[in-house]
DNA sequence: CCGCATTCGTACTAATTTTCACAAATACCT
DNA sequence: AGGTATTTGTGAAAATTAGTACGAATGCGG
């Protein structure tokens, strides 16, 4: 490789967000593409699968970098490898969830998270009687205990699935704490400073886009 | 210039779907100023609690009507009986949980989907240790009865929570019941022929594109 | 009733995002 | 080795989405 300083002179933060949320579903299908034993893929497959235009694969690559090779594809543990890197996916994020009712005992238990990169490695809630319990090898931790814990065992996402009324004030202790990154479940969009990142997830308003297209519309 | 009969001859279909996707929202917070007794809002101030520019809020309604009266704002109760009826959450939706593990669970005992225009009208496992189960208040069916039920309840929505490999066939399965939108909430996209709407809910996925902030950047 | 402060709806403009299309590089076949 | 078929990376074009700015209503205070 000839003149490496000069592609690798790529800001990252120029990357539109839209093309960052899309690298994580890269990330999974070159994953799975692995798995089967494929060394080799092209823009042409990848879109197949994802069900976009092979021209958008290449220009969100193209922000980060060149991973292809013409007249062949890419190859898929290189630019594995290579996204993980740029998403942050090379090692593992520590996680919090705060909240242990239904949504966070199912959340504590699923499996899906480790493979992907996190490892959730508290549980918080208020509640006296939860506290101590143990879910999914994890004992249940006071909210008093949120900073030490956050702090030592170095916690900078929190998966937030307390009651609603209860998720800003909750937000705000975990960003003070040093959290960066929210994954929040209750139906409101919590206010966060600058430089931290909230995620929701509101299957409520999810089925509500769905029903406008349920009903029927004058076309024509 | 002053007659345009063709882009006065509206209909709805051509609403992006980015604006569709923020009507919930819409209609979330003016429930919320109707219980607080609100009665009169204006664009400025929707956009201050949705953290977007009134301009879009405008321009968004502007796909479907002239709802606002200049000088004065948005009738609350009227703007949000409109923006319920476009969206079609004017009466109740029924619909099918498929999958009863812990997350299935958790999302039949959410008491948020009933005061939102949908009813969880039925439950389906196919397991035999879960069928005949009695969750908050429902009992659940086997897979087999899906089409009788489906068709005898009048289900055109379902959720899906089952495990990642059979979440086509199921999908596939409801879709020949009749189903016309999926709330899927496997990590991965399923398949559906044309008409049918699905979103996925996928945490793992908004993890992923939130690392890519935490990790250090060259310029922000 | 008049003037001033609001605020909508929308034509126009700007920004963002997607797609196109083609030169350059690579592999493969004969 | 030469020719052909692929396939990348990327400027440029197209399409989509967001924002600006202003005329036209509307309400209110005096």
């Amino acid at each position: 490789m000839a003149l490496d300083s000069a592609s690798q002179n790529q800001r990252r933060s120029d990357a539109p967000e839209v093309v960052v949320a899309r690298l994580p579903q890269y990330v999974r299908i070159l994953a799975r593409l692995l798995q089967e034993g494929a060394e080799v893929v092209s823009s042409q497959e990848l879109g197949e699968k994802l069900q976009v235009t092979p021209a958008q694969i290449r220009k969100d690559l193209s922000y980060f970098g060149r991973f292809g090779k013409q007249g062949r594809g890419y190859s898929v543990i290189h630019l594995l490898e290579r996204l993980k890197l740029i998403l942050g996916l090379n090692s593992f994020w520590n996680v919090a969830v705060v909240g242990v009712g239904r949504l966070g005992r199912a959340i504590l238990s699923y499996p899906g998270f480790t493979p992907d990169g996190f490892h959730i490695v508290a549980a918080f809630d208020s509640n006296p009687d939860v506290v101590g319990e143990t879910i999914a090898g994890l004992t249940v931790s006071s909210l008093e205990e949120l900073d030490e814990v956050v702090s030592s065992k170095k916690i900078s996402i929190a998966i937030v699935a307390v009651p609603t009324e209860h998720t800003q004030v909750v937000v705000d202790r975990l960003v003070a704490c040093g959290v960066r990154a929210v994954l929040n479940y209750a139906p409101i969009s919590p206010q966060v400073r600058e430089g931290v990142r909230v995620r929701n997830i509101d299957p409520v308003l999810s089925l509500q886009s769905m029903t406008y297209y349920l009903t029927d519309h004058p076309v024509d």
